[in-house]
DNA sequence: GACCTGCTGCGGCGTG
């Protein structure tokens, strides 16, 4: 047998990277019979072997990343293992998802397996044999999500040390679905703790999709030193992508009878009823209703249903069924999702990615449309936006979602996307972290607290007296309880939060019903709005009808059903739109030109709004008087929009935030300029003042044990923009 | 209108 050649070098990286790798790895990479690694595999070797760097590396989904990582890490584990020099868990790789652990740990099984390393994968679904197994014998590669790496602190506090002594490598999977979350905080302190605890520093190696700010995602994963982390970047071929953006009309108001989505789903179906697709929506209601109307078109045309729905509140058997089918090339399948399908979960290459409705972020627009376009085939993406007909109020004229659209196509265009906020404390992950670090310890004095969470950086901006306060009022709500000595131990509230297995996870979630039949559970809804005996739901992509409510086991007994049931009313808080895509909307509106991927109806839709922003006179002025409300357009984020209404609430004015504009009933734009002008030249309140006004602050999980002032400290830094709400305010006044 | 993600330890019961 002839070996296929050794992959050649690049120039960058020097003809050698190859020969870097361990013999056992060359040799998995000729059976494979690559004949060469991509070049971002390429470019990684070097200094991941080295060991001496953190690296970011950035590619577009099934770009190779996972390669590219554990080519050089089994590599310098394979050489140690050789000389006998392991004696714990060398590599921990932190994954957002289960299914992307699982993904993970068959994909590195054979490879491992060649070398002599083992591979453990670790989360809620896998049994305590394997668990066991680790723990009595660390070593090699620990896939693992933070939850459960959050449970290993606080439940074998004592053996972290050991197990993590020999620590070199500290992978993070999808880094960027991390980055401004408070998961992300969470993430940032276990990989701070893990360093401590090992007692030296292991390099951070993050994978992420292609963003608009490297940089910033790199001092994420290094807080303090990110321009110190090697930045691997592979943007592709710049894939070809044929885009179009098609326009409907229909009534859309709360009184009318549908009909609006049929023409539209019509189209749709012709589109996806063959080949395999995603069709992406805006919420899981959508995607019920969606995957049923598509459904109901395969049945008149007598083909097999190739239709599944696929969303967070269907149970695990059932979403990986409906990945299995679209994984499958022997029939037509087409997934109707929820943002659950943006991450790497593996489906294979889909011939057309479908957006229904504004996408909620460019960023997300960007993963989803890179689900697309096998091989060198190009990508194909379709986005539908449905207008209201014979629109009548500004709102309706202006055109809103279409606008929105074409701006968010155009970021999309330049690469841009949404920038994450990282500089804002996550004072109720802090919480959770300072329990956690008692909880791991036996208790801790304050300053070794101090040290551990906030002076090293995992929580930057927190500084010694915001962390007094904190420990204060956290004393005060019985989170914590201080010893004579100083010593500080979990207090009575704080035992009961750690001793439930929610504890683990940084954010929250509301309690919910699971739905059964006979033969097995199919997800989970809401309790509330109630649901009652008889109902017909739409779930899973088939009718039920409900025969039980059980309130005290939460459970809802079902039965398949003939007939058209409804989707669950799930709950849900709306994805804020960004100060950059409303920027961009006025720029749309003020162009003259009409993109080429708007299909006719679209470009008239788009034609529509300009007119109404012209008419309006919005080019020159932001404030227009409509049935009796003034209106306010300061094409700004949800945040400033927000914020500008706090600002009139504080001198008295009642303003409601409407999407992109602030609705001001019964005061007249005169009337509002004066106030306007007077707080303008008085100067703006205090943020965390302004904050103290608002009723609900409570963003996250823990936040209701800061106590007033600092959660107004919490709120007014992450929820309020005053300097740029002021600068609204200002234009507004002059 | 309105996404997504995660989870331990132990007691009780049935079976071989």
């Amino acid at each position: 047998m002839t070996r296929p050649s050794p992959p050649s070098g690049s120039e960058k990286t020097g003809p050698d990277a190859f020969a870097l790798l361990h013999r056992g790895v060359q040799r998995w990479v000729w059976e494979r019979r690559w004949t060469s690694l991509r070049p971002i595999q390429e470019q990684a070797i070097r200094p991941i072997i080295g060991g001496d760097t953190d690296v970011l590396l950035a590619a577009a989904t099934a770009g190779g990343k996972t390669e590219a990582v554990f080519l050089p890490v089994c590599s310098v584990l394979a050489r140690d293992a050789e000389h006998g020099e392991s004696t714990g868990i060398q590599a921990v790789c932190l994954s957002p998802l289960k299914a992307l652990i699982n993904d993970q740990h068959t994909r590195l099984t054979d490879l491992c397996a060649r070398i002599g390393i083992p591979v453990t994968a670790w989360h809620g679904d896998i049994g305590v044999i394997q668990k066991d197994r680790l723990r009595e014998e660390p070593s090699g590669i620990l896939l693992i999500t933070p939850e459960s790496l959050e449970a290993m602190f606080v439940t074998r506090g004592s053996t972290v040390a050991r197990l993590f002594a020999d620590l070199r490598y500290i992978v993070v999977d999808e880094l960027h679905a991390f980055l401004g979350t408070a998961r992300g905080a969470q993430l940032r302190s276990l990989m701070h703790r893990l360093e401590r605890a090992a007692g030296h520093r292991a390099a951070r190696i993050g994978l992420s999709a292609t963003l608009a700010d490297l940089r910033a995602a790199a001092e994420f994963l290094r807080p303090g030193e990110g321009d110190r982390v090697t930045i691997l970047e592979d943007r592709g071929a710049g894939k070809q992508l044929l885009l179009q953006v098609r326009g409907y009309v229909a009534d859309l108001r709360e009184d009318a009878e549908g009909g609006a989505c049929d023409a539209a789903t019509g189209h749709l179906y012709q589109v996806v009823r063959t080949g395999h697709n995603m069709v992406f929506v805006n919420s899981r209601a959508e995607a019920e209703s969606c995957a049923a109307a598509l459904s109901e078109f395969a049945e008149q045309d007598r083909i097999p249903n190739p239709f599944t729905p696929h969303h967070g509140s269907l149970s695990a058997e059932l979403r990986a069924h409906a990945e299995q089918r679209l994984k499958n090339r022997s029939a037509p399948a087409t997934i109707v999702c929820t943002a659950t399908l943006e991450l790497g979960i593996d489906v294979g290459w889909v011939d057309t990615v479908v957006q229904l409705g504004t996408p909620p972020t460019v960023a997300g627009l960007r993963q989803r449309l890179g689900r697309s376009g096998r091989g060198s085939a190009p990508a194909k993406l379709y986005v539908y936006i449905t207008e209201q007909s014979l629109p009548e109020t500004p709102v309706e004229r202006l055109r809103l979602d279409l606008v929105q659209t074409v701006a968010m196509v155009e970021l999309l265009l330049r690469r841009w996307c949404e920038p994450p906020d990282l500089e804002t404390p996550h004072l109720s992950t802090l919480v959770q972290q300072i329990l956690s670090v008692l909880a791991q310890h036996g208790g801790a004095s304050a300053l070794r607290l101090y040290r551990e969470l906030c002076a090293d950086g995992a929580f930057p901006g927190v500084d010694e007296q915001t962390f007094a306060d904190l420990l204060r009022a956290l004393g005060a709500h019985g989170i914590v309880t201080q010893e004579r000595s100083g010593l500080l131990l979990p207090g009575k509230v704080g035992e009961t939060l750690l001793n439930h297995y929610s504890f683990y996870s940084a954010f929250d979630t509301v309690e919910e019903y699971t739905i059964a039949t006979v033969d097995g559970d199919m997800g989970t809804m809401p309790i509330s709005p109630a649901v009652d005996t008889g109902a017909l739901l739409a779930f899973g992509g088939r009718s039920w009808q409900v025969v039980e409510v059980k309130p005290a086991e939460r459970r809802v007994l079902v039965v398949p059903a003939r007939g058209e049931g409804v989707p669950p009313g799930f709950a849900g808080v709306p994805v804020p739109v960004s100060d950059g895509v409303r920027q961009h909307m006025r720029e749309v509106y003020l162009g003259t030109d009409v993109p080429r991927y708007l299909d006719e109806a679209a470009a008239i839709l788009l034609e529509e709004g300009r007119m109404a922003f012209r008419e309006i006179g919005l080019a020159d002025l932001h404030v227009h008087e409509y049935d009796g409300e003034t209106l306010l357009f300061p094409w700004r984020g949800d945040r400033v929009v927000e914020t500008i209404c706090h600002l009139l609430r504080w001198v008295g004015i009642k303003a409601a935030h409407a999407g992109a504009l602030v609705t001001v009933p019964d005061v007249p734009p005169e009337r509002l300029r004066g106030a306007v002008s007077r707080l303008v030249k008085a100067g703006p309140p205090d943020p965390v003042d302004l904050a103290g006004m608002v009723a609900d602050k409570r963003r996250h999980k823990y936040d209701h044990y800061l106590g007033e002032e600092l959660l107004s400290r919490s709120y007014a830094a992450q929820a309020l923009d005053v300097p740029g709400a002021m600068r609204f305010l200002e234009q507004l006044s002059g």
